[in-house]
DNA sequence: GCGCTCGGCGCACAACTGTTTACTGAGGCC
DNA sequence: GGCCTCAGTAAACAGTTGTGCGCCGAGCGC
């Protein structure tokens, strides 16, 4: 758990408080480029940031706690967007379009926030894995929430909504990933990664319509 | 690159080695059980082993030298299942069910490898994640040329084809990812999470049996 | 205005890091 | 049998690390 987080920073000292603490999370995320959590020390953050080692107490136990606030950060950021996606209306195509440029849009905005959570969602944190880990569970129930209030998903068993939410959030981590690695010149460039992702969602999307819940083999 | 290494060890002083060479990449991979390649150091490895610090250098330029090491060891392991999962020939149910049931015993047999490949796949240190990154890419390429010698492959095109073999690798780490989570109690048990794993590869075969490869929209 | 709160500082601590140097001694080669 | 190769050693190097302590001094509530 993160230490105190005055909810009101009414007060002027809150104020500058809460503002040496997010100075501490962007460099935190900044270091993170190039190396992972658990390899960065905390001091190396207090010189990033300007303030001595001992000022970090202040805020954060541990190098781990502030990694776990991390995590609230950049999945918040990331919630909006699913949430916007989910309630867009449109034909199945467009859809795919959409979500696939959203995707690409928040990466393009947001590629630290992206970067530590694919880094770090099975990085050497126990506790920011986890975090991580309930963080997108939550997501995959959301979308599969939406996707049973969808004309396709007539006769699908709460399990299989479930599984297909997973594959959706996996998917979309998968391509965000993707992005970010096209973005720094590691991989394929932007287009051919949007281009597999809009595939990608057509076998998914094409697999769905056919599907059917099968009673004869449940869940274990 | 990794430094030197004798092909063929006959003489009992390049096979000592050998030895002590495999001893650090043991040591290395049992390290990152509960850690990152990019926090572990070159004094917590070798007194792992039990040699002194400077015998490092004898085997490996750099820790990160070691990772490139420990990638095409890791790989070539997995490498063998997918081989062996690709000439296999049996109705699509069964199929599904066997691959599956291969997955969860690799990573029954092999932990440390998967772990470490998942964990560094996106990781911090660069020469690693493009190690595995060029290896992954191999592993796709093989499995599409797997499928297009599949009669339900019929009309598909190259770039299709890539994609599908593309989807089904990764949807391979992902599994084996969440088997090792399983076996150390982190998520959802073993039999769940092959549950999962055979229903999401349905939904993707049920998409490729209606795929229609469109002329219409090439690759950019 | 006074006393208290508390973010930040400076300093010290012991422990650790990667890398270099000159060395030893068992095994290889002819 | 004698020289040579070379994996491994011990010691020293200059940095670095996390954490604890006591102390400011600006801002707060009353």
């Amino acid at each position: 758990m993160s230490s105190s987080t005055p909810h009101s920073p009414h007060t002027q000292r809150d104020l500058k408080k809460a503002r040496t603490r997010r100075a501490l999370l962007d460099a935190g995320l900044e270091l993170l480029e190039e190396q992972s959590l658990s390899s960065i020390g905390l001091r190396e953050i207090t010189r990033a940031v300007g303030i001595s080692p001992a000022a970090f107490y202040r805020h954060f136990r541990d190098v781990a706690d502030l990694g776990v606030a991390l995590v609230e950060e950049s999945l918040g950021t990331l919630h909006a967007v699913i949430q916007a996606g989910l309630t867009e209306r449109s034909e199945d195509g467009e859809r795919i379009d959409h979500l696939v440029d959203a995707i690409a849009r928040f990466v393009r905005e947001h590629p630290e926030h992206i970067r530590f959570v694919v880094r770090e969602r099975h990085g050497g944190v126990a506790a920011v894995r986890t975090a991580i880990g309930t963080q997108l569970d939550r997501f995959a129930e959301e979308v599969a929430g939406a996707l049973a209030r969808d004309e396709v998903s007539r006769g699908w068993s709460a399990e299989d909504l479930r599984m297909l939410g997973e594959t959706y959030v996996d998917h979309m981590v998968m391509t965000a990933s993707a992005f970010l690695e096209a973005a720094q010149g590691e991989g394929p460039p932007e287009d051919v990664v949007a281009y597999t992702a809009r595939r990608q969602l057509r076998l998914i999307s094409l697999g769905r319509r056919h599907w059917i819940s099968d009673p004869a083999s449940p869940a274990p």
